[in-house]
RNA sequence: GCACCCGUAGCUCAGCUGGAUAGAGUGUCGCCCUCCGAAGGCGAAGGUCACAGGUUCGAAUCCUGUCGGGUGCGCCA
């Protein structure tokens, strides 16, 4: 589906290239001069210093050409050689009636890995950006007709196991486990629950922190478990099961979902013979006690560290898996691309295990791409605690959206006579919609705000605005069919209904450079400005009680082509839509 | 110390492959519901785009430096 822009640009190229200039200078672009154009092309001004000619003669002759085509209603030069150009309203109806078909696919697959938590520890705040971010881009993709594949990719196979493990042994909480002796099968029932975990961990943690004895404790414990301990490989496989189906609800509650709920783990058995390759091919080394890949380049502005194949203490680490795991991928499905969408602060690691990859040649033809996120800080600046002083849990927080959201309700006296689950669910929808825009609409890089009283806001630039604007249309669709009413494709009559169907064209245009940006916040400012030009459009024209019964046709036609843009949109955005609200 | 990200309206943020008068939301002040959902619409006020240089016909955008904030710099993830 191409859009407006890109198919004015077309015939913008095609008068340059005409004129012998370059084509690229015929880029089309939305005019930031709305009063005196809807779109304009500067590419006579930059053509003019490459080409050593006057840009009001350059402009002239594009202009020349440009007005032969009736597309344009309007073709003008202005200032020093920029080119406003209007297309007439003939072709936007036409274009904007044109039945929309699904994005085929586009030959190419990808792999989008979401740096998943670590098991045994709840998901809080910190988890959402990668949640939300990922799953938009992961639906942006497919629409746009990639093969997507993509991977929670939990990590469970770091120090962290053997913190629990360690701690776990030292309580004696499962001597079994830990028991040479024993051998086998181990009990079927987890000797410990999602919320021992909770507690263990922190625990664990802090002790290793403190003690010298401990962290060394458990680094044994790690190393066991990796080359297999029975006992050790057992209560791992617990702690995965038990944390495992507290993830899958956090996430399901958000929306999100993964076609791979792979980790670290997963890839163990490939990571012996990606260490031999390593050997073999003089890549790896030891240094220190550890075994290492040298990744700095001669051209380096910084100081780029190795990467730690297998520590001094025996275990592997996450450099590690990540590097077999884009083994297995390659092996599974060999990719175009590979994206992690993982906080901003680990980009270093990123850019180590790339190079490694790259240099053993593991990645096949896949891209391998990092997009970062910035952190989330507490409106002091600093990264987010709650009052408490601790992180807050994903799951208080929906809990804390949706019972704003249900106030809200309750203040507009709306909803009081839907059923109580119906009730629930819309509240549960605006207070997630209200969220996922309140995080995917700042650029992704840049760290942000949390601040608890702007997300629970529903007015403004908010999710529930869209929802909102989406449900009014949603009703008036509703009454009109039961009023019997027909739709036909939208007409003009009115700046509103054009400013509308003008913005409605704008959509693949939006769609691929959020693809090309790997930018959410793209089609978030599309969405909202979509909502708003119908929200002018709606206050300024009467649609169902409008006599003439072709215009209202024509009206109804437009809020369908507005809630199919929106909903395609805020689909993307995984912000869904209630029936009504 | 070195590297990366950032500094735009009172607040929260867009814009950054250079283009005409720097945008939005919020907050403040006005106006608009006997008519399709007012979680809405319309309008006003609000800016030396951190600072100083440079490149350019043209810089919030590119380059250099300064100040301020954040982050990262083998055996955590």
């Amino acid at each position: 589906m191409t859009g407006l822009v890109q198919e004015l640009s077309a015939i913008a190229e095609a008068a340059f290239a005409a004129e012998g200039i370059p084509e690229s200078f015929g880029q089309v672009q939305v005019s930031d001069r709305p009063d005196l154009a809807q779109f304009q092309c500067n590419g006579a001004l930059a053509a003019a210093r490459q080409v050593k000619a006057n840009p009001r003669q350059i402009a002239e002759k594009i202009a020349a050409r440009l007005r032969d085509n009736p597309i344009f209603a309007k073709v003008e030069i202005a200032g020093p050689g920029f080119i406003n150009l209007d297309v007439a309203d003939a072709a936007l109806v036409e274009r904007v009636s044109r039945p929309k078909s699904a994005v085929p696919p586009n030959g190419r697959s990808m792999v989008i890995d979401f740096g998943g938590p670590n098991i045994a520890k709840p998901m809080h705040v910190g988890h959402l950006r990668s949640a939300i971010i990922g799953d938009s881009l992961q639906r942006l993709f497919r629409a746009n007709g990639w093969r997507v594949t993509s991977d929670v990719h939990l990590g469970d196979w770091g120090l962290q196991m053997g913190q629990l493990i360690s701690e776990i042994g030292r309580r004696g909480l499962a001597p079994i486990y830990f028991d040479a002796a024993f051998s086998g099968p181990y009990p079927e029932q987890s000797p410990v629950t999602m919320d021992d975990l909770e507690e263990i961990y922190p625990a664990a943690s802090a002790a290793c922190k403190a003690d010298p004895a401990r962290l060394e404790e458990a680094r044994r414990a790690t190393a066991e478990l990796q080359s297999g301990r029975p006992g050790y490989r057992a209560l791992w496989q617990h702690f995965f099961n038990v944390s495992e189906r507290g993830l899958v609800r956090e996430y399901d509650s958000l929306g999100v979902h993964f076609d791979l709920w792979k980790g670290e783990a997963s890839v163990d058995a490939l990571i012996p013979p990606l260490i031999d390759t390593l050997k073999r091919g003089g890549l790896a080394r030891e240094s220190e006690g550890a075994l290492i890949v040298d990744v700095a380049e001669p051209d380096d502005k910084k100081e780029v560290p190795p990467v730690i194949l297998v520590k001094s203490d025996g275990a592997v680490n996450y450099a590690t898996t990540d590097l077999a795991t884009i083994v297995d991928r390659v092996a599974e499905q060999d990719p175009d691309l590979i994206l992690y969408v993982v906080d901003q602060r680990q980009h270093l690691h990123f850019e180590q295990v790339f190079r490694a990859a790259r240099k053993a040649h593991l990645n096949g033809k896949a891209v391998l791409e990092h997009a970062g996120f910035g952190t989330m800080n507490g409106t002091d600046g600093k990264p987010f605690k709650t009052r408490a002083g601790g992180v807050m849990k994903l799951y208080d927080l929906i809990s804390t959206m949706a019972a704003e959201a249900k106030k809200r309700l309750a203040e507009q006296g709306l909803a009081n006579d839907y059923p109580e689950s119906e009730h629930a669910e819309i509240a549960r929808k605006v207070g997630i919609g209200a969220l996922k825009f309140a995080d995917l609409s700042n650029f992704r890089l840049t760290d942000y705000v949390f601040d608890l009283e702007r997300f629970t806001r529903f007015e403004g630039k908010t999710g529930p605005y869209l929802q909102y604007a989406a449900v009014r249309i949603q009703s008036i669709l509703r009454k009109a069919a039961d009023e019997g009413h027909e739709s036909s494709p939208p007409v003009i009559r009115s700046p509103e209904e054009r400013a509308l169907i003008l913005h409605l064209l704008a959509l693949p245009e939006k769609m691929r450079a959020a693809e090309d940006n790997r930018a959410p916040n793209i089609l978030c400012e599309y969405a909202f400005e979509l909502a708003q030009k119908f929200s002018r459009f709606y206050s300024e024209h009467h649609i169902l009680s409008e006599s003439d019964a072709a215009l209202r046709a024509a009206r109804l036609g437009l809020c369908e082509s507005t809630l199919s843009a929106l909903g395609a949109v805020l689909d993307i955005l995984g912000i869904e839509i209630p029936e009504r609200m």
